[in-house]
DNA sequence: CTGCCGGCGTGACATGTTGTCGCAGCATGT
DNA sequence: ACATGCTGCGACAACATGTCACGCCGGCAG
């Protein structure tokens, strides 16, 4: 994909970029306009949803972890403002759980940072994900295996991290430790 | 969770699993059925679709990296037959990117493997009423499933404790170590 | 209002675990 | 005989964890 236009001006497309991550925003928000999309931004869930109640967008960009409410909790509110509006989840702290939600709660795709402009296109343009090439070659390694049955416990008890952690039975200390810590991917 | 059945012999819900481990078929069919459950067993896509087409289930398990066809190839297919099943994705190569295709197939959720009957059971009857006679769950620690996982893949690359590390991304000195030790319990 | 409790975030430090390098022994195939 | 690959193990620095401790905040009973 080439960073030109790919719309023709008179129905420019609206898109929402709700990260509390101003560099991530900044560069995202520029590289769409160059796109030809007409952008807004936001730097919580909060903000996001009286940006979108005001000028509903076409699309949407959504971090997990923010200040305040997550994009998890946005998602369901923007599509009641326009069922048809294409979002994605784009973040740092990507686990098999929440990707899980993301789609339950009807995001078009979820991706894991860093994403370009362009893997975000794709994401919310492309009409159906390819057959599965997609089946990894390796089993999921120790460390990935280990985040994602944190992140799936956590989800059980409401992100509550001290009770995960006793039913982990590992320290608070730690667990804190490793959620501050992105995912290993694979 | 008890091992005791959760369902009444008169209603007894069909579940198949589909799966080429023939290990792991085996004994997640008996924690099935020790559970009340009617258990049929697949070792392949093609041979489930069969089985499915004959008696169909209520629940099914499946595995992605199989002989032939994927689950995520069957699963659209089995829900076809019957658009309420309740279908997970159980497999040892997990990704975010099936996992987020499984659930937009219409799958009720996506676990890694290791992965107990417990742990499918909530996952297929998690926001339904029989969830909640089983909710005492205790998760399992993260040494634990480590433990597991390791022996998994060791058993998949027969015993080569080299291959294992690189599939598993960790030095080989290290997995040694680990394999030093004995399993941890819970 | 106030004290108590539980959750959250953080600092500090001793101890345990891992990554990394190296070496030697054993099989296997050329 | 040689190359190759797997295994076991010692050593040591780098990193992760367990543990204790403190302050902050929000809910709730007294």
């Amino acid at each position: 994909m080439t960073e030109e236009s790919l719309f023709c001006a008179e129905e420019q497309p609206h898109i929402l970029l709700v990260d509390d991550d101003e560099t991530f925003t900044r560069v995202m928000a520029r590289a769409m306009t160059r796109r030809g999309l007409r952008v807004s931004v936001a730097g919580s869930a909060e903000e996001g949803l009286e940006v979108a109640r005001k000028d509903v967008p076409d699309y949407a960009v959504l971090d997990l972890k923010m200040e305040g409410d997550s994009g998890l909790v946005l998602l369901p509110k923007l599509l009641e403002l326009d069922a048809e509006m294409q979002v994605v989840i784009l973040t740092g702290y990507s686990s098999i759980a929440t990707a899980v939600e993301a789609i339950k709660r009807g995001a078009r795709n979820y991706l894991c940072k860093p994403a370009d402009a362009d893997d975000v296109l794709v994401a919310l343009l492309s009409d159906r994900a390819e057959v599965e090439n997609l089946v990894p070659e390796n089993p999921i390694s120790v460390d990935r295996l280990q985040w994602e049955h944190i992140q799936r416990v956590l989800a059980e008890h409401d992100g509550n991290v001290s009770a995960t952690a006793r039913a982990l039975g590992m320290h608070r200390r730690t667990l804190q430790r490793k959620l501050q810590k992105r995912p290993v991917r694979r």
